[in-house]
DNA sequence: GAATTGACTAAAAAACGTATTTAGTCAAAT
DNA sequence: ATTTGACTAAATACGTTTTTTAGTCAATTC
């Protein structure tokens, strides 16, 4: 069998266990045993448990990057752009129980090995939002002095409030006020004609 | 010594005692000791631990609300009021380290006992908030449709942004942003002139 | 009668030793 | 180059023992 697809096969196993297991509940034993394969293989594509958990947590970061992506390059202006980036962020990532589970690297010690990956998509973010604020700017669309700032506002709510949202299943709760918190957003930072 | 001095100076020491070492690793027999009495006399005056925990909340709770009652029931105007509580609100209670560990009762089981004592602040903070929407609809300096999604809105950013605030250490990084989030947020609730 | 004490104890937490499981390794085989 | 399965150090789980702690209460003091 060609390494392209015992690899991906053993990613798309592990996929399916650690979302439904968690990492630290998911053995490479039971990875192995699904796929009928000697644990042995695992190790041969992958260095470690966490090599292998940060590769299915990179595939579904680039799975988000690319509908994010797809929604930055759009036609559309840069408020409608914001407006869809920040709600179609929570939306995708609501599904993505491993991307859930890297939050709390931030409470405790056992997931710093996701930091690479987590600062990876930080930094992708920061990117792709700081290309629509300097778009809307440029467009006079956006009301903005310093991007930057504006930029940690907006990284800052994202991330405070995905922690309530997916660690403690607030998303039904919260969905209503988060769709009005990001229109009053675009409103103090829409431009007055 | 008069029964109001004893149980204040219980609380007063358990408040020390619990900012420093948290509720689980403050012990009865060390309060006690400290104040130079017998372990029975603090259950004398309270019924259990977690009482006396609710107590310490209670007041530290308390003072917080003065402060903010304060500003609420000011002269300023409703803009300055929202803007001048929020802010307060975080400030102050950055330096309750008892009120941060509550804040553990929505990741862990051990905290259930805090309930009331949270539910009954939540409530206080609802009233206020809800008092200066109403007050600044009224005014027509507050543009809101709904005074009750925009207070779920508000409540929901402070809730957030606590937690990271707190219970992740972020008070510095965070405290540029914050006030540029209130900002906005006072601006894009502005009537238009 | 109210307030305090200090001995007591059930239960919780911590420590400890043993058993089991798991991540990772690697020589042999394919 | 890829896979296997036996192996092992280390991590985790578990049962037992020890220690600590929250809570109790009869006796004492004020």
């Amino acid at each position: 069998m060609p390494e392209i697809n015992v690899k991906n096969i053993i990613v798309e196993t592990a996929t399916i266990f650690f979302s439904k297991f968690g990492f630290h509940k998911t053995t490479m034993d039971e990875i192995a045993k699904h796929i009928h394969k000697a644990k042995g293989v695992l190790y041969y594509y992958f260095k470690s448990k966490e090599e292998l958990f940060n590769e299915v947590l990179k595939r579904e970061l680039n799975s988000v990057k690319a509908n994010l992506s797809k929604i930055v390059t759009s036609d559309a202006d840069s408020l409608t752009i914001l407006n869809e980036y920040i709600l179609t962020r929570f939306k995708i990532l609501n599904n993505s129980e491993n991307y859930h589970e890297t939050l709390k690297a931030d409470f405790f010690e056992k997931y710093q090995f996701v930091k690479d990956v987590r600062d990876e998509f930080d930094a992708f973010e920061r990117t792709q939002l700081t290309y629509i604020l300097s778009k809307g700017k440029d467009e006079e669309r956006l009301d903005i002095s310093n991007v930057n700032s504006t930029l940690n506002v907006i990284m800052m709510v994202i991330h405070s409030i995905e922690i309530p949202l997916y660690l403690q299943n607030k998303y039904t709760e919260y969905e209503k006020p988060i769709d009005e918190l990001v229109t009053l957003l675009i409103k103090s930072l829409k431009t007055l004609k």
